[in-house]
DNA sequence: CTTCACGCCTGTCAGC
DNA sequence: TGCTGACAGGCGTGAA
């Protein structure tokens, strides 16, 4: 569910609660979320260590502990991490409780479970292959003109699909996607090799504002998502095109056209995108 | 190497 | 009103 902007609002407000405290106890309430180790040792590697900082690359979580060792949460459609005080008691929702020994805790829920932590040495993290092949960010320097220019060269795929490939550009989903193509004017199916400069570099600063107002705003909330203490995102109420079928472009008043594109839903102006002949 | 279809889960809602 | 299936912020896998 939730993409870059939203897990940077969840990561800048969880490194302002769980940073400097200890884990006093782990409940797994459903193991299969956990892909390593077990369950059993996961639990038992936490316990006594504490956060000492937090970090989001594109849409994971690094928890790193004391002792070189590295919490990597993923989120995927619906995870959720709550923290609540030690006057709150836990969520019946919760799939995995960390509680610190100030009685406080963070919760991981996740209505689908599609989610994934990991527990792994600092020097390990490379058994995330999706982890460790993330292409660059949005609004880093290496998200330069420069590197999309040369690696759409490569690619004959629809530029949505090759904008959502995180091992190309590590963050966007499907919302910012169509965010990002509409604000450029381009259509979702043109094939990515056959962008010219002038619209790679309206793509490239299309991505970029769509992602740094969003995280301005704390994200998206289409449905699910919520920050670390339940609060909704505020860019819902500035999208363009997404979930926005039948309803009037923004700009010019056409009807917003819905189709699937790579298997996503796919939003877009027919007027301001046109179709590639 | 890239590209594509599919599977994973459960809750919600459009459309019959 | 009640049911049903299509669909949902993502990504890993395997086949072509």
């Amino acid at each position: 569910m939730p993409e870059m902007p939203e897990v940077e609002t969840i990561c800048r407000f969880l490194r302002e609660h769980v940073v400097g405290k200890t884990i006093a106890e782990v409940d797994i309430r459903l193991p299969r979320l956990v892909k390593w180790p077990s369950p059993g040792d996961f639990r038992s590697l936490m316990v006594g260590r504490t956060f000492e900082s937090l970090e989001r690359r594109a849409k994971y979580l690094l928890f790193h502990l004391s002792g070189e060792w590295v919490l990597v949460i993923h989120l995927r459609m619906t995870g959720r991490l709550f923290y609540r005080d030690n006057s709150q008691s836990s969520n019946g929702c919760a799939r995995v409780v960390f509680e610190f020994n100030t009685g406080d805790a963070m919760e991981y829920s996740d209505t689908r479970t599609l989610g994934t932590l990991y527990l792994l040495k600092e020097t390990e993290l490379n058994r995330i292959y999706g982890l460790t092949s993330l292409g660059p960010e949005p609004l880093s320097a290496e998200f330069s003109t420069e590197y999309l220019t040369a690696g759409f060269a490569k690619r004959k795929g629809k530029i949505k699909t090759v904008l959502l490939d995180q091992a190309f550009i590590g963050g966007l989903g499907n919302i910012y996607v169509d965010e990002s193509l509409s604000r450029a004017g381009l259509h979702p199916e043109r094939r990515a090799n056959t962008l010219v400069e002038a619209e790679i570099v309206r793509l490239r600063e299309a991505v970029n504002f769509v992602i740094e107002k969003s995280i301005c705003e704390n994200g998206t909330t289409f449905r699910d998502y919520r920050d670390g203490a339940g609060n909704k995102g505020g860019f819902q109420n500035e999208l363009c095109v997404y979930g926005r079928k039948g309803m009037p472009c923004p700009v010019c008043g056409t009807a917003i056209v819905k189709m699937e594109v790579g298997g996503r839903g796919t939003h877009f102006c027919p007027h301001c995108q046109q179709e590639p002949r």
